[in-house]
DNA sequence: ATCTTGATGGCAATCGTTTGCCAAAGTTTG
DNA sequence: CAAACTTTGGCAAACGATTGCCATCAAGAT
């Protein structure tokens, strides 16, 4: 009601009887005027109910006051936690955060960075499906943090899962596994491969053998395939690309008449919503997740301050932990699909 | 490595030798330019890789091309269909959306929509916590929409959950059950409050008697409070405000050894993420989310355009079904608590 | 008493785009 | 052929804030 026409800056000028810059440094830069005078102005914006317009500002100053954060697919459990993280800093820090979807495309995501650059003061890619070199060249353009991403010279959180997969690893050999195989995720995921990868790594470790299915693509209905593909190796013990897929591993197995943790085990990675009450409860790698969200925020803005100064270009690395819920147990006596093991026990 | 200083309308007003007030005119008003120069002038848009800068644009048209969508909690997964669903839609309008927590605190929603309210064209708010007197007050300053909300005068998609509760009813009473109980959401919660009144008429209606206990908070950890509670009822049959606490309803009845759907059945509402694979899987109201997202949007667009033509302030109504799992069942011969029910069959 | 200095506030340009208004064409009509 | 329109494009004023530069004034230094 009482808002017909927004009130500008110059409506609080003309009511203190200053000029509109005094108003806009009374504001912005406290020591620039006189105590008395900023106190007089404040309280006529606080009476007026002034609110800055950013439009304006942004195109003065240059600087929106939003923050971009991208999401491959918005449906996704595992950016729940990630995006609360963002908003609670950003709001904390006076941002706003502009969510985007980028429907799991490299294309896509870089024509949205284009045409929004200038909508925003800096961008999260949370799961960057573009190469090395295009976003190199875009963190020259625009600020940039990359979550679960690590590309030289753009600032990065990355959930220290590969690490937590030796975890995993362990544990499913002290339980007496001996043949264990993994559910390869989709190829354009850097999560993925750098699991694989970890996953290789501790199977010679521990001189085990080592089996991989798939690639199968995000989401849970492919975790049927994943299961089928699964049951035709002689593993005992499953690591799957992420919680998504596992759950989905679940379901068919559980279709299939497979018992978990009776015949097989299952873990799954990041501890999403729904983890711990599918069925059986999920064993998993548990991310930090709404953490990564935070810091990445934090490393955002603190580039955003210091711009001219020293380039404090950080990779920041969360650790996380092994869950352990009712999907894994002791590897069976006698594997129910095939009883060749002639070999020794090492 | 190209954009050094970014492109404007006047650098192409420079290349084609046209003033830049005809380069905007070319570029959003077709039908003013020529066809000759508005080909010219695109022909060196695309050369140039121009984008329009929003902020400067916002400022002299009052349009800022961006639409927030307020969620009382982001983490909830009731709301990752209806944000994709608007997400989509919005993108394909070319408006940016701006997502916003509002901590399910009407204060802060009522604070966040004054602060931004410069920021965004319009607003979808999908869980408003606010008073109706303060919507409707709100409405005449920022276009709005509501998602499962009704006030007067305030254009609304609601998802008619009341409508499926008497299918959920019936469903129950066609198992055998007799006594039927509902978990009681957040007093908060407009849907809450619309479902209870929806299952009393259909209790009434079946001339079944029907308890309630509650309320309970949002969230799934409140499931263990629902679920003693309810047992401590004579019903065999359990309705829950929705999905989430049915969820966590169903962890509890675990853990203290009654068996569903062999004890009892439960039957949440929404059909979110998870109420597929939870253990049993749910038997569940599903509503069209993400339809109400789409619906949601293009409601507001049609209200953006057409601000001085009719009203045409509409309420959409979007039907629910009921999808049958594994949570409910018959309702036992004899009750397992108690064996009090010398009452007739009817 | 004069000069320096620092604090304070105002003027006016600027950011990039839109849009009302006007002028110069070209086109139709009587 | 003149009068009356229609196109088409340009000028310049917004939009609301920020900021470099200058003017003023008071206090301190000489």
């Amino acid at each position: 009601m009482r808002a017909q026409r927004p009130v500008t800056i110059t409506d609080i000028a003309k009511a203190t009887g200053v000029a509109p810059s005094t108003v806009s440094r009374a504001l912005n830069k406290p020591g620039r005027v006189s105590a008395a005078t900023r106190e007089r102005i404040e309280a006529a914006a606080r009476e007026l109910d002034y609110v800055p317009n950013s439009q304006a500002r942004a195109l003065s100053s240059g600087r929106t006051g939003t923050i971009a954060v991208l999401v491959s697919d918005v449906t996704n459990p595992f950016y729940f936690g990630l995006i609360r993280g963002t908003q609670q800093q950003l709001k904390a820090a006076g941002y706003a955060q502009l969510l985007i979807d980028t429907e799991d495309s490299g294309e896509h995501e870089a024509e949205m960075l284009r045409k929004m650059r200038r909508w925003m003061d800096g961008a999260i890619l949370t799961a960057s499906r573009l190469p090395e070199r295009s976003l190199a060249g875009l963190a020259a353009e625009i600020p940039l943090v990359t979550v679960n991403r690590n590309v030289r010279g753009v600032p990065s959180v990355v959930i220290d899962t590969p690490a937590g997969m030796g975890l995993a690893f362990e544990h499913l050999v002290s339980l007496g596994h001996r043949d264990i195989a993994y559910a390869y995720g989709p190829e354009n995921s850097w999560s993925n491969r750098a699991r694989w990868q970890a996953l290789k790594a501790a199977a010679q470790r521990y001189g085990r053998t080592f089996e991989r299915v798939g690639p199968f693509p995000r989401g849970r209905m492919f975790g049927s395939a994943a299961a089928d593909a699964l049951l035709n190796t002689k593993a005992t013990a499953y690591i799957a690309f992420n919680d998504l897929l596992a759950i989905g591993i679940l379901t068919r197995l559980r279709e299939r008449g497979v018992r978990v943790p009776g015949d097989v085990s299952v873990v799954g990675c990041d501890d999403i919503f729904g983890a711990d009450f599918c069925n059986p409860p999920l064993t998993t790698l548990t991310a930090p997740i709404e953490q990564a969200g935070r810091v990445a925020v934090s490393l955002l803005l603190s580039h955003l301050d210091v711009s001219t100064a020293e380039p404090q270009r950080r990779a920041v690395v969360l650790p996380t932990h092994l869950t352990i819920r009712d999907s894994t147990g002791p590897a069976p006596q006698l594997t129910i699909r095939e009883s060749t093991d002639p070999a020794p026990q090492r």
